[in-house]
DNA sequence: TACTTTAATATGTAGGTACATATTGTTGTC
DNA sequence: GACAACAATATGTACCTACATATTAAAGTA
């Protein structure tokens, strides 16, 4: 029998998810041929395509180039977290954004921060230390290390008036990105800066940026005690 | 001129991309007609729309149907985070997987876990909470509220061997999963469970997941002093 | 047996056509 | 001017075909 009406890669999706649920392919188990299942479907191995691109790309299944699909061994949760410049995650919490440069200097990267990059020797970096406001209250306060060979530019541009945050992202776009999230307990200095309280339990975000393979930018957050990052729905 | 060569869809994503970054497309800016791009470069439709599904996904553009394509007036930062199964995340690091269970009893769900689930009334739940171990020392404790409703076998699931984690992951997946992070300080019932020192800064990651509109998990685990987490490269 | 070369094969992608769908703009009616 | 009905349009999807590419399996060679 051949079915007529057009099937959305949803909905096959769905379909084959579903069937991996209960078990009819369990984990480490190979599946049919995306051909076969549009056979089975009566549908266009195109769509079985789209359909397991998006079982993949969300971690249900592995697709190997003439390996074929597996189910995942070792499900994930998997999510995307969205993380925008703070001005405007400020001004969407309806609170009025200001930002304060507490430092600026050239200075050889720390061990740290060579990390981050991968690089073996020390390199002179432009290192900018700036806190965030939400309503005249610390709201994040951020120490950034940026490349001075790949984005020169830096030099010339007004870091009190746009904040490096900003202009990075919107003049430098990277290529890859490693994020490390952690907690940490609060320093005397934090005290002074984030106004925090001793002992109290600060949430830390470090961003590491490339394009290709040079080093744009690297960066530890810390926001103030109580602060949360959720992911959208 | 008419381009000869086949031209893959990263490539033109790319360049569009590029056009962005080097401003002949401002934040905000219209962009043209996915056939019109095509034309320009020399490509099908389908693989201008490749290029595109791509950058909307990244965040950089955004798409509407009739109303064409944009620039996103706020670039974000989209990363995906991969939370394994806690077994495999302890297996990897080199170290032997424990885990025990400490508490299990049926509860009405308190506020934070109705306001998790978005319920308005108290609803029954299992609660069970259980601490993961690495190398026999506390690696993540967890308070997990499932929902019987949704699932009545996990109350047959011998929750001392297979933990709640690993059934539920590998027995109900989700079609929907929210998460919020943040830091906490250590209480005293911290100590005892984690092994943590008064004060400390612990990790919190909250994770609730639907099936449909049906709630199926509400977790609330607590890394031991020290933890991170990373993005995959 | 160990190693290299070759063929087989499942997924990945490009191109093209036709149609679906959401949204916006326009037109018509009161 | 307000609102409803309708047409225009850019993106989204489905289905094909053809070819590219990575990887594994098999065959061949020393």
């Amino acid at each position: 029998m051949v079915e007529k009406r057009r099937h959305s890669w949803m909905e096959i999706r769905d379909s084959i998810r579903s069937m991996i649920l209960n078990s009819t392919y369990g984990p480490g188990d190979k599946l049919p041929r995306d051909e076969e299942f549009a056979l089975q479907f009566g549908c266009a191995r195109s769509t079985v395509h789209r359909a397991m691109r998006d079982l993949a790309q969300s971690g249900v299944v592995e697709r190997k180039r003439r390996g074929g699909t597996t189910v995942r061994r070792d499900p994930v949760t998997r999510a995307t977290l969205d993380i925008p410049i703070t001005r405007l995650e400020v001004e969407r919490r309806g609170s009025q954004y200001r930002h304060r440069l507490l430092r600026k200097s050239v200075q050889p990267t720390p061990p740290a921060i060579m990390a981050n990059f991968d690089l073996s020797e020390p390199r002179d970096m432009l290192r900018v230390e700036a806190l965030h406001l939400a309503d005249n209250r610390p709201y994040i306060f951020e120490d950034r290390w940026i490349c001075l060979e790949t984005v020169p530019e830096i030099a010339d541009v007004d870091l009190t008036q746009e904040n490096a945050n900003e202009w990075l992202v919107r003049n430098r776009p990277y290529s890859r990105c490693d994020l490390r999230l952690y907690a940490r307990k609060a320093t005397p200095s934090d005290q002074d800066v984030l106004q925090s309280h001793d002992g109290d339990a600060l949430f830390v975000m470090e961003r590491t940026t490339w394009i290709g393979a040079a080093p744009i930018s690297s960066l530890c957050a810390v926001a103030h005690p109580g602060y949360q990052l959720f992911t959208q729905g």
